[in-house]
DNA sequence: ATATAAATTTAGGCAAACCTAAAAATAATA
DNA sequence: TATTATTTTTAGGTTTGCCTAAATTTATAT
């Protein structure tokens, strides 16, 4: 069965705020994330329920099924394959691209999806390092810890930082990107802030809410 | 003002109605193009006449106005930059590629739009033969005459067919591309139906409705 | 010129997806 | 535990875009 654009995004929600193990998802937060009103999420749940994409019990927060959970990650893979497509191909940078994806997420045609992956070269990460689904739905997580919870002095390797425009324009600015070689050379106890070296060249302090945005592996 | 997109599509259709001078268009021929109900155009005509994006009086047809030639020839543009991506980039055959099409040229982005034209290197016609409007919406119409009215014995070049997929992959059975050179070896005064040199090699006989939507030039 | 037919508009409804305000259930706190 | 606060659901509306059926206007044919 066919989804409609709204339902789609209600999944991908739900998918996001579950985390891997598919934890409960609140009303509250479904509808936080998508700017509506907890009435209209009410309503979407009864039917997202009645396609049986969602597990729904008044009051206890939902799930995804089986089937919702494959239909959210075919969602996110286009999501990641229009973004990574528009960054290598149409030379958009990584703060512009995401609203744009938003809307291409959306368009119907299996061909179409396959076909761009295959133009594609079958990219595993998008421009933010978030991994892309295979056409399974497989996804490979990398092992990589929050900068914020990294303690030794070791060099580290940005490998994913998350979408938000805001941010990514910021660690554009700091000169972060993915990929980027980081040192830890001081950490404030107090608020979590961090003195990094970048590239072995520029010292840059950010904020613990930027260090909380930004992963890496060693 | 940002347009839905049943109101993209209702500019659209009243635009590929109405032909270069902008005649009127009348209820019903919107409705059937649109496969929905002369009720319902009336009631988007009102809308669009609100905003100035058609003129309308009741019981006599509408026509674009500035405002509203402008927004169907943008959508015409992304529709044909889409195509010609499907085909070049993609790989889809040239009746595959309509109806994803139909959905992608309503993404809005301006953006997108411009560094997609760049990527393809500003292609002047879709895989139809079609030309596409350049960001000023001008469109360059080429000298080109329906293959029924050919009379002449000479070779002809083929330069737009119909997007109408069943028509498309037929016109691909029998060998015929954009670019195919053409000879006209008899033509049957009674129902207009032609028998065809191909490339110079093979002869097929086509009716009249063919003959009808495939273009030529010499 | 009338009568009939066709095209168009109006009237009244429906489904999707949103809303606000009120009610009910659950959670937190005194 | 009783009270208060928060979360969630229900009830009742709105807007968009569609529908059918009936009324109206315009076109066609006798
Ligand atoms: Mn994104
Ligand atoms: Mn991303
Ligand atoms: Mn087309
Ligand atoms: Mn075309």
């Amino acid at each position: 069965m066919i989804q409609t654009t709204s339902e789609e995004n209600y999944l991908k929600t739900i998918f996001h705020h579950a985390g891997l193990s598919n934890n409960a998802v609140t009303t509250n937060d479904i509808a936080a994330s998508l700017g509506t009103k907890a009435a209209s999420v009410t309503e979407m749940l009864k039917k997202l329920s009645a396609q049986k994409l969602i597990r729904y019990k008044k009051y206890n927060g939902v799930t995804l099924t089986d089937s919702g959970t494959k239909q959210a990650l075919l969602i996110v893979r286009k999501h990641r394959l229009w973004e990574y497509f528009l960054v290598e191909k149409l030379k958009f940078s990584w703060d512009e691209i995401h609203e744009v994806a938003e809307q291409l997420e959306h368009i119907q045609s299996e061909t179409l999806v396959e076909r761009l992956d295959t133009f594609l070269e079958h990219p595993r990460f998008d421009p933010h390092g978030d991994p892309i689904p295979d056409k399974k739905g497989i996804i490979k997580k990398s092992d990589s810890q929050k900068l914020i919870d990294v303690t030794e002095k070791k060099e580290a390797i940005v490998n994913l930082v998350t979408d938000q425009p805001e941010l990514l324009r910021y660690l554009s600015k700091i000169g972060i990107s993915i990929g980027s070689k980081l040192k830890v050379i001081e950490k404030n106890s107090f608020d979590q802030s961090m003195l990094l070296l970048i590239n072995g060249k520029s010292k840059v302090h950010i904020s613990s809410s930027i260090a909380n945005n930004i992963s890496v592996q060693f």
